[in-house]
DNA sequence: GTCTATACGCAGATAGAC
DNA sequence: GTCTATCTGCGTATAGAC
């Protein structure tokens, strides 16, 4: 039943990069917790048992975007922590991969940023972790910028997670008119970052 | 049937406060669309039907904790952008009240900043005509800080955008052991922003 | 203001044929 | 790899008594 209500005839065979990017999309859309396995079936033009072919529940399939996503991001930004001569170099150019990576990949960064909490307790850990490595490795670096005195404030951690913030942030609004426009918000940010570090003087 | 079910006895009366409260608690917990009406109820002590004598439905309690909270936040917040004698010390006290208020109503907070988007259109829209005032108001003052000289970017909406997405992050993190750690927060992140925006220099 | 009872649909998931 | 058919439970919401 319900043969006629389908618009287009079903593919041979859906590949399981095409589940994850229609569920991206529907996530980014809608939400987690209100796309269903049914939209999304309907979306690939399969019925929604088929799924269960490519993964094992719903819950899968956010983890692996979330977890694919995190660990692409950590694997491209992160060397730039290590690559600039001084931590002013390092933390520019690490805001500005980390900028252009979310907007590249923005569908995945948003899942990742507002649906990760709906995963369980353990895949959702494993996804933290990865976060974890990255936040630990930008304040390190603050912390090296402050034992070299280009840096003045005392608290690296917070220091990250205030840029952190601010740099995520963008990929919930900003949209590039193109590429012109996005490397100047990235080279902005950078900059913005590094201001930000420079004249913070800890308040006591 | 079910009363056996129930551990304790039900209250003569609910009133609305009491509704929004475990309601903004639920959705915080586990997100809007995660948590039901039954559950809902369940933490009321009463039964599902009985909450449609307080509201015509859910959707209705979101906006009415995501409005309300909006609306009290530019109440407190928004005169502080006229109160300072300089633009420096208008943003300074503002994104203060900015984390204060924020830490005082997390709950409320939270549900606004990730909820908000279950929202049907028209109600989504009122929320944020309310959220577009604040950084216009924002942005205002950042401009008449660029015409005075003391702040050198050219794009005031653009560092309204920063300054809030670094503003608003902290709810999601920030645990503060007492009143003096808060504080602190609130008071170096206030010096962060204008930090930001008296070095900011426009990137072309 | 809360209750009982219920309508109605959709949720995630599984079994087993092709 | 996709299908048909189906299970079981829960979702929001309503009618009408007390």
């Amino acid at each position: 039943m319900e043969n006629l209500a389908r618009k287009d005839p079903a593919p041979n065979s859906v590949r399981v990069g095409q589940v994850l990017e229609t569920a991206t999309r529907l996530f980014t859309e809608r939400g987690y917790e209100a796309a269903s396995i049914r939209d999304l079936a309907a979306e690939l033009a399969i019925r929604p048992s088929s799924l269960y072919h490519h993964f094992p529940g719903k819950q899968n399939i956010l983890f692996t975007i979330c977890f694919g996503m995190q660990r692409d991001f950590n694997a491209e930004v992160m060397p730039h922590l290590a690559a600039g001569r001084t931590p002013e170099e390092a933390i520019r150019g690490t805001i500005r991969q980390h900028i252009l990576f979310s907007q590249r990949r923005k569908g995945e960064v948003l899942v990742n940023i507002r649906e990760r909490r709906s995963l369980p307790p353990k895949l959702l850990a494993r996804v933290n972790e990865l976060r974890r490595q990255y936040r630990d490795a930008v304040a390190d670096v603050i912390a090296d910028g402050h034992r070299q005195g280009v840096f003045r404030l005392t608290q690296p951690k917070l220091a990250a997670m205030a840029i952190l913030d601010m740099a995520n942030g963008q990929a919930l609004w900003f949209k590039p008119r193109d590429r012109r426009d996005l490397d100047r918000l990235a080279d902005s940010y950078a900059q913005a970052a590094v201001v930000l570090l420079g004249g913070w003087v800890p308040v006591p």
